[in-house]
DNA sequence: GCCTAACCGAGACGGTACGTCCGGTCTTTTT
DNA sequence: AAAAAGACCGGACGTACCGTCTCGGTTAGGC
């Protein structure tokens, strides 16, 4: 596989080629900078985040920065794609069970921070394919997989209909808490997950209301 | 109503004042400067996009943009509220009908360009709550207007059960649409249309598949 | 002989034209702005001094300046021209007397602001040699002649040797006094004027000290 | 001594503070942002030389020039207190023979060049008392100081009566000859040069004609 | 235990865009 | 037709940021 996009791990390679030379770089400032760089991201949005003050909050200089990855853009996706999604698994044996959990998490602060930083972060990936790719594969398809996971068990236990479309379905949700963030710029709260959950996605996977 | 945010126009009150004096603004520098500003926001994205350039492409000066539009957030924010919806109504007697129309106008290359700019706008709106209105009031909400116009019309008619939570629904369509754009780079095309309407909002709305 | 330069009189020609129609210029227009010029390039100097401020400072629009003067530059170079010598003529009737008068009015205020006036404009004479032109015909030259005419009324007198360089000599005064203003950004006072006339001009003349 | 003003040297401070950080300055851009200024000084004047012109002739960043003057008045300042006057010292041993060399030296191109930007630089000078205070000490005392030091060596030597206002008469030679150049806008030549020398400056010493 | 290469923070470098201001022109209404 | 007012284009000013480079100083090996 081709290294990671976003990314310059050109000194510290995974195949050892001819033994690494110098001071190893050290692993702390790769952490330090990403958390700076999260930080400003949801403060200031994209355009407002320098690199020069990203730095400069991890105590490090820029060279630092530049060393690692090749540009603010990447530097970002990198930082973006470091959000880990609020749960990894999502399984408590019943359909009913896993939506209560999806809906909890789904208004959960972390939840909010990542579609904000996803509206930071639009107007790059919508110029930038290579950087889009990085972030899908890392961010946006792993949070889609937990819902898709949990639809593919539901129809396995005979919970839902053979003929529903699981990947749109799965998108119901994130989409539209992403759509009011990006229009209201606050949380719709549990209030609205509730609402999409039971008005719109519960529906379209064919349950009664 | 209040004046518009987003837009100087101290010096074009509606509400007469004390008689204009001095040479009034000429109206044609502000639809060429915003046809300048949507042509370069669409080919370059937000950040590529330099006043500047747009200013020369309008054949205006930088002060006449700087006299109308105090930041280039604000122009481009005013640019954007300037693309109309594809359709301005969306009544053909029937349900069916309607969402037939609706499907092809959210796949048009129109719709495509809205969430192209759309995407481009999204990390400015996310920390200016002004602008942010203005995008909602100008541009965002007459669009969510039609799809809900259309679903009263159906719920008048009867086609609809009386408990569809339509506010929801109405945003349903174009935020999966918007949500495919920002997540591929492409528009869906009209399979993808059809397959949220069919596979995701006829069911959301009661109907059988 | 050529129109004036620096003073455009298109609209109110000496020979009369095809009878002037229309509302007549108002006269009281140029003294007000060439005022509003004089204060300006004393207090700010030629590069700080913006139409604008002259125009609104004279209760005058730009055009109304514009319509006299084609250029910030002649509009100056006008209004330094409008500064009168302090003394008309000078004649007491002996070279010390002249003298004594000259000294006094060497280092009036008047004199002064001449000088820094002079300073003010100095960059300008150094690139437009038409405007140069105007300065030294209406500014300096009558100014030179004051001192030459004095020089020559004393050598016909009998009061100075026949082989005093005159010319030169009714420079000196004046160019000690500009140039006390231009290093020191201070008038130097009758004491200044003192010293001059008798460490360096009389000597000059072949007078002892 | 104080630190010279239009200078902004906080980054090599010549008392040697808590150790230089960071990249040092390349004093080679000092040079050569001063030398593009001084060509552009000559041949457009103050008011048409733009600092961005000047720093591309450096092949320089606007950045760099302005991290080392805060204006483009200071930056010019500076550049013209570069200018080295065409004669360090002045001494053949006989005043006859210095005056002969200050005669040469005070018409060659040289001379005319610092004229010319003098008279540039006036209108500056005039509204700015820190930049006329640099002026001073690094432009004109020096060249005053040249034909001061002549005259009193000369006086040393008996060859100028006791009672001479050497000062004064120090600063003839050069303020007739700008004065030329301001009022001509050419240089006089030598002739000039001469013409003053026997005319004025000779016999202001007291020295037979 | 020293040598050397690559790291580190700091910050200067070339380039480019921002938002402001001014010169000179043009277009309103009013006189 | 001239007046005041002020918008218009062009272009310079001084600031800020990106991505690169260069300092002095540090931290691993390899010898």
């Amino acid at each position: 596989m081709a290294a990671v996009p976003g990314r310059d791990t050109s000194a510290t390679p995974l195949s050892d080629g001819p033994a690494p030379r110098g001071r190893p770089r050290d692993p702390s400032r790769d952490a330090a900078i990403l958390d700076a760089a999260i930080e400003l991201l949801v403060e200031e949005g994209y355009d407002r985040l320098t690199v020069e003050r990203v730095a400069t909050m991890a105590g490090a200089g820029k060279a630092t920065v530049y060393r690692r990855w090749n540009s603010k853009a990447e530097l970002v996706m990198d930082a973006v794609a470091r959000i880990k999604p609020p749960l990894d698994t999502l399984d408590t044996g019943s359909l009913d069970g896993d939506l209560e959990a999806l809906t909890t998490a789904s208004c959960s602060q972390h939840s909010e921070l990542a579609n904000r930083v996803m509206a930071s972060v639009a107007s790059v990936l919508a110029r930038e394919p290579e950087l889009l790719d990085t972030f899908r594969t890392r961010f946006t398809e792993p949070r889609i997989q937990l819902i898709t996971g949990m639809l593919e068990r539901a129809r396995e236990r005979g919970e839902l209909a053979p003929d529903i479309d699981i990947p749109m379905a799965a998108g119901l949700l994130p989409s539209l808490m992403l759509q009011h963030v990006l229009l209201t710029g606050m949380s719709g709260g549990r209030e609205y997950a509730e609402r999409i959950v039971g008005g719109v996605l519960l529906p379209a996977l064919g349950r009664p209301r």
